[in-house]
DNA sequence: AATTGAATCAAACGTATGTTTGAATCATAC
DNA sequence: GTATGATTCAAACATACGTTTGATTCAATT
């Protein structure tokens, strides 16, 4: 019995690196494995070796990051709900997509794979996985934004939360030139101009008075 | 000289009915040629033979529908406008969003479709050229947009456009199961639930106040 | 009925992919 | 220093794909 020497940590992060950076630009489907070694200056065997299958390492790809953005949104939830009383709506969507930024400092990829992960590229069974995971965060949230929109039902919120996501989920995967966090900073006012900006129109629409007449609890 | 027969357009559309249904269902590199041919009940050669490329047969898919929705769309638009006051955004919305149920009867597959080829699956090159077609369209509605947004900033329109546009494909690609319009019918009242309720969200986000001070007109 | 070009068909081609193999190399434990 | 098992490597494998071929069938013109 013999431990993993360091050289073959060193590869497999060179792997998940460069898989991270190619499945986030092209795409699961258009990034070959030979793309991903010979960014990753590894051999071609390596992938099946360190990981099982092309499908597996797309799931350590992303396991790597949805874990601690996951476990810090939930934090942040929670923090900024200490105070006891109702939250602003701003203050959820932040703590909602904060974190996408200040994980993997200088890899502002992450927040387009996440979004092509949980919604675009992954074939179904993984994609399946991913979303599982996310919905567990999305319940938490949509607790959080129950109490500061109490005019709806619970069938609206959940549809305006969808809505809410398919705007952040575009506009990640669109517009390449979102700057992440600047690295070890404070993190207030840091979002880029873009973030701000949906921040403000999502909770606008979230906090659009009840469509159903049935919805109202008076 | 011989004219083409009808079993060749026979063929032809046999072949872009199941593309389409295929296409929208499972994506474009998810479906093989001999997916297609096997659908359709044709042989594989006729993909190339009719069509020349797999790429150009999406082309032609995407054109049999882009067509005529944006036509409608322009049209719907330009109607309501005829009073000559500014619209409220409801409408706009309507007029964008209604023509994607009307086009080819009972074909619910046609609104993911749209949407997956403009904004997910499509190669770069042919989605390029989709997105430009639909960026004409865009053009117009922003025209619309600005009369009825009058405290709004060129950008933040724009801005505020693709968040809109986001939980739109977001909506269309994620839900299975948005209903058509009912053959033939008159189209009031006529839009699924969902799609009430999406378009209520988004009126009220492109409505929030502006976010910055200079986007003030006075 | 003969002719002609369009349309269909079964079969094959070339290529790119994910994966596996088996030998060579390396680092560690004894 | 030698043995051992983890790791690397070049090479090959099997498969699925888009595409092409060449013969055959079909329908329309004469």
């Amino acid at each position: 019995m013999v431990a993993p020497s360091e050289h073959s940590i060193d590869t497999k992060n060179r792997i998940l690196d460069a898989a991270e950076r190619l499945f986030a630009d092209k795409g699961f489907d258009a990034t070959s494995l030979r793309m991903i070694t010979t960014a990753a200056e590894v051999n071609l065997a390596a992938v099946n070796y360190h990981f099982q299958s092309k499908e597996t390492l797309l799931q350590a790809v992303y396991a790597r990051r949805s874990a601690p953005v996951n476990a810090k949104r939930l934090e942040l939830l929670t923090q900024f709900e200490s105070s006891g009383e109702p939250l602003e709506v701003e203050q959820i969507l932040d703590a909602l997509i904060r974190p996408l930024f200040e994980i993997g400092e200088s890899r502002e990829c992450v927040p387009r794979l996440m979004v092509r992960l949980l919604y675009l590229d992954a074939h179904e069974a993984s994609r399946n996985v991913f979303q599982q995971q996310f919905h567990q965060v999305l319940i938490r949230f949509q607790g959080a934004l129950r109490k500061s929109l109490p005019h709806l039902s619970e069938k609206e919120i959940t549809a305006r939360m969808q809505f809410s996501i398919g705007s952040l989920a575009h506009t990640m995967a669109a517009s390449r030139n979102l700057q992440a966090m600047p690295a070890g900073g404070q993190m207030k006012e840091a979002l880029p101009w873009v973030l701000r900006q949906l921040i403000h129109y999502i909770a606008a629409g979230l906090r659009a008075p009840a469509l159903e007449e049935s919805a109202c609890t008076f």
